[in-house]
DNA sequence: GACTAATACATAAATCTTTTATGTATATTT
DNA sequence: AAATATACATAAAAGATTTATGTATTAGTC
């Protein structure tokens, strides 16, 4: 079987939004650093969120009303925590929905053995 | 569960060689118009190719060698149609690995109660 | 005590991919 | 005759992400 370390940059594109709502989803709230670390623990390092990437959409996202933030003293820095908004929590649900699904159409694409009752259910 | 007609267009990104490497890998030699044709109806209209995604993209694959053109002529029309080479269809595998693998580990963010087994084989 | 790595935020230029728009031309269907 | 489908192509604009850079605190190491 194919083993990597980490992915190449093209494959990881648009995968970044799911990836951040689904921690939000499961963790109340987060902080950025805390997501970069938790998305390398749980993939064993195959990927790393770039913090040129993370901060831009976490600040997106809070324009779109998608999280709200709440900052919060430790010693002398200033960490910043995001949660999702009753709005967020249902974009995030269909979001992360949207592409569970379209990962069921892509494996059917990629590996046609492995997704053999594809399309049956209507 | 979550149905929808065509995925919103940032969750395709960086797809596109993997399915038409794929494409490719199985049916020996395609042409532009026939790639299209054949990913929409593998998924059923949730994923259409735009012709200016495409072209550039097999341009491109044809540069770096990794599939050759032939053209042939259809009435006045004329068809290209591209094979992978030897070269492009190592690079194919690999990259179709890649993404599967890929998959596997988005599944396991997004989805962890389908992918139970995650990491446990070395 | 000084240095390095980790924590924690942020932004801006450059790069790359894809969309949108446009163009050309033939073939088929209504 | 007109509309749709087939078949290629390119170029400007939009969008996401990388790379590079910056600031500052905290913890660990030599």
């Amino acid at each position: 079987m194919y083993i990597c370390l980490m992915y190449s940059k093209e494959i990881i594109k648009g995968t970044l939004k799911p990836i951040i709502l689904k921690l939000l989803q499961e963790h109340n709230r987060m902080y950025g650093y805390e997501i970069t670390q938790k998305v390398k623990e749980l993939t064993k390092d195959k990927i790393q969120i770039t913090e040129g990437a993370l901060y831009p959409l976490l600040h997106k996202l809070e324009a779109e009303g998608i999280v709200t933030t709440e900052k919060e003293s430790i010693g002398k820095r200033v960490r910043k925590y995001y949660k999702l908004t009753e709005t967020g929590n249902s974009k995030a649900a269909e979001l992360i929905d949207e592409f569970i699904d379209f990962m069921a159409t892509m494996k059917h694409i990629l590996d046609p053995n492995l997704s053999p009752g594809y399309g049956t259910a209507q």
